[in-house]
DNA sequence: CAAATTCATGAATAAATTTCATACAAAGGT
DNA sequence: ACCTTTGTATGAAATTTATTCATGAATTTG
């Protein structure tokens, strides 16, 4: 095709083998053997020059919109696989979209400005579908659900506090210990939303029996069912949860956080801008935590 | 690009590669190839399935464009070089526009309706370019300019006649010989339009010197200044110059008449449709000959 | 848990493209 | 008119590319 684009063009065998860099014979050899497939000339044959003929002015116009269409999609693919003018595509559990993700975004695109982010939300069912099937390149979720097919990579911890309402019994203590709760009808979470098993298994750990009471669909519908006195729970301090009415009470026991972070598949092919973006977001945590230290 | 396209919308190589008629690994291979060339994985490899990713999709839709064209063009090659869809492309002299083309290009198209004709005219020298550049399949002319290098068929031979005025002194003859021209003003043709020379032979081999007084531009001029009374000429009786006012005189020695036919050159490609017309002119014009003689 | 299915990989083979050498034809210069 | 130059075509050899075969790894199925 490109070849006889180019000798159409120059009407003249040897500058277009020239062009091509390939050697002349080569260049006739291969418009003849297209001439063949197509069953008819392309060129008209006088003496020592060549001329397109009405066939080849008809199929040259049809090649070059085929040729130039594959150069679209290939310009299409450089563009979205450029670090700078690519997409980063992620979903992440609801509650993030409250403040977490559109902080690291916002953060992200001041560095970089055309980059475009394609963002999908959902609970943890939802979103690991979506890393499953490849519609996206990477999750933000809690630590929890990888396995040894993804790498993992923290963002943030987000401490834990026993939630209760502003007119419990517990709602005037400074801290509490989980044993405290015992007997108390306890919020849940329905589906398996990473949290949950979080904090199921620090429960199993400890001698207090959960009382489950509610099953609710996400955070902020436990945050909800808190406020209007059906129960209390463990939640994470974020936006979007700190609802008028909660009473935010610190646990005692040590290490009650809920670590937050990225994680995709190793074996999947990223794009150049979710690899920098993978790496920026390794940066800013590891310079998040070290100023938390000091 | 025919596997890719294949590949990507079954979605299963194997299965592809049967449907191509090649096997798994050679499908494998080239669509790995393709990858590297983009520098992008096209496919998700899933276990033991694969499925279009992002780029995958997005390159689907400009190769399935490219493609189309290439269909397109090879089937427009198609209709216009299919005998019965096709193009007959020809040039020929202005005067046989009066009645000799127009009769030959109807009867054709009543035996076969679909077929196109490129008509052109011009004068002897025009017609020639036209072949020579390959922008006519073929010519109408008269046999005096065809070479080795052509093929030549005859479809008519148009008697001449002397032509005088009216009011001309020789205008009652009811036959002349070409002796009885001497001394008159002779019209003739200023291009070398076929007629002129095979005229110009003819009168070499007699004993008459002409007396050239005009040279016009074409036939149709010629009779115009014949009927003015500015002199006399030798014409071919055919519509389009049996003007009122003109005399037309048979000529007593034998020959005299303007042999009109086709011609193309041997060493070019020509159309299946144009073969056929050729083919049709030979049968029809020695039809109408072999019904002259009897 | 074995059998079957599916894709990837690497070496061997088959097919294609390209080059080399050369022939043929047409322009151009003397 | 003759030689030189320029340009294309052709066929065999060399090279590159594509395909097959054999096989391995991974995942799904019965």
């Amino acid at each position: 095709m490109e070849y006889f684009l180019t000798a159409a063009r120059l009407q003249h065998m040897t500058m277009a083998s020239k062009e091509l860099n390939i050697t002349q014979p080569a260049l006739s050899h291969s418009i003849s053997k297209l001439e063949h497939e197509l069953g008819v000339p392309l060129f008209e044959r006088s003496g020592r020059n060549i001329q397109l003929n009405r066939y080849g002015m008809m199929f040259v116009k049809w090649v070059e919109q085929a040729l130039d269409n594959i150069r679209n999609g290939m310009q299409e693919i450089e563009e979205w696989s450029h670090p700078d003018t690519g997409v980063v595509s992620i979903s992440y559990l609801n509650i993030l979209g409250v403040d977490l993700v559109p902080t690291l975004v916002r953060d992200y695109q001041i560095r970089y400005p055309q980059v475009r982010f394609e963002l999908k939300q959902g609970n943890n069912g939802d979103i690991n579908n979506h890393l499953e099937q490849g519609r996206s390149d990477m999750l933000i979720t809690s630590k929890e659900t990888t396995t040894d097919h993804h790498e993992w990579l923290v963002i943030e911890q987000i401490p834990l506090y026993i939630v209760v309402s502003s007119r419990h019994r517990l709602a005037d203590r400074p801290s509490l210990k989980l044993d405290d709760l015992s007997g108390e009808p306890f919020v849940e979470l329905k589906n398996n939303c990473g949290l949950r098993n979080s904090i199921l298994s620090r429960v199993q750990n400890s001698s207090f029996t959960l009382d489950s009471a509610y099953d609710a669909e996400d955070l902020a519908t436990v945050a909800g069912f808190i406020k209007a006195g059906l129960g209390v729970s463990v939640l994470p301090k974020t936006p979007g949860l700190m609802l008028e009415g909660l009473v935010w009470i610190p646990v005692l026991e040590e290490g009650w956080f809920w670590e937050v972070g990225l994680t995709w598949r190793k074996d999947r092919y990223m794009s150049p801008a979710a690899k920098r973006f993978v790496e920026y977001v390794g940066h800013s945590s590891s310079a998040r935590i070290a100023e938390t230290l000091s």
